[in-house]
DNA sequence: GATAATCGTTTCGGCCCCGGACTATTCTTG
DNA sequence: CAAGAATAGTCCGGGGCCGAAACGATTATC
């Protein structure tokens, strides 16, 4: 029921947006950091460093480190739990919010002509 | 005409393939190696060092290192340009087109789903 | 209240990548 | 044939990421 892709297109699209991707002197996000920053936005909170460890299949420094270099760049924000202080909140920022905006608008566009 | 893909569909199927790849630990290639890889396999030869960098608008040496990493896992080859000695030919393999086979058909089973 | 478990972070040594500058080889040009 | 241009590779100091292990803070268990 979804989008159909066929092989070829599939690899095309992904060149294509690569290309932009690299191109671009946006902050470059690695696979790992991408794929946080999409899970975070994209997935009902509440996200833990936990969670997400688990949810990637990495360990826990993993996701402490990535959200260390997309905080410094306010795409993501932490914050403790108060409920049970040993936990700390992963919570989205206007900034992440319109990187990942401008990155599927990207995607959208790109896809329109493979 | 493309695939017309929105942008709620775009940010899911780039999360879904994202995680996919970070989970399986299939050698992992970065945004760039990527990038390269795909030109060298989309695009119509022949594919020099020089040529890369430019298209990817990256230094010379990011080519080189990527294409030495790349080399070890054989999913591409270098061969010197016998007409121009200068030059070095990048070459696909067999590895390589199955790489991106099996990569293109968990982006298209992925994209089914989404 | 003492002990154990949980959570996120930090530390450690190792590895890879970065871009600018330099080198070696191979044409091209005059 | 000599001088310069072009090409790919290497070297260098810097920086980021890696997983395992240790750590401090907090909560749960008995």
């Amino acid at each position: 029921m979804g989008i159909e892709l066929s092989t070829a297109k599939a690899l095309q699209l992904w060149h294509d947006v690569s290309l932009h991707q690299v191109r671009d002197e946006e902050p470059d996000l690695s696979v790992r950091q991408l794929a946080i920053l999409l899970t975070i936005y994209l997935e009902a909170p509440p996200h833990t460093v936990r969670g997400l460890a688990a949810k990637l299949r990495v360990t826990k420094p993993v996701i402490t480190r990535a959200l260390d270099s997309m905080g410094k760049l306010e795409l993501v924000s932490r914050r403790r739990d108060e409920k049970d202080r040993r936990n700390v909140l992963v919570q989205r920022t206007v900034k992440g919010a319109l990187y990942l905006e401008r990155f599927a608008d990207s995607v959208g566009r790109i896809s329109s002509r493979v």
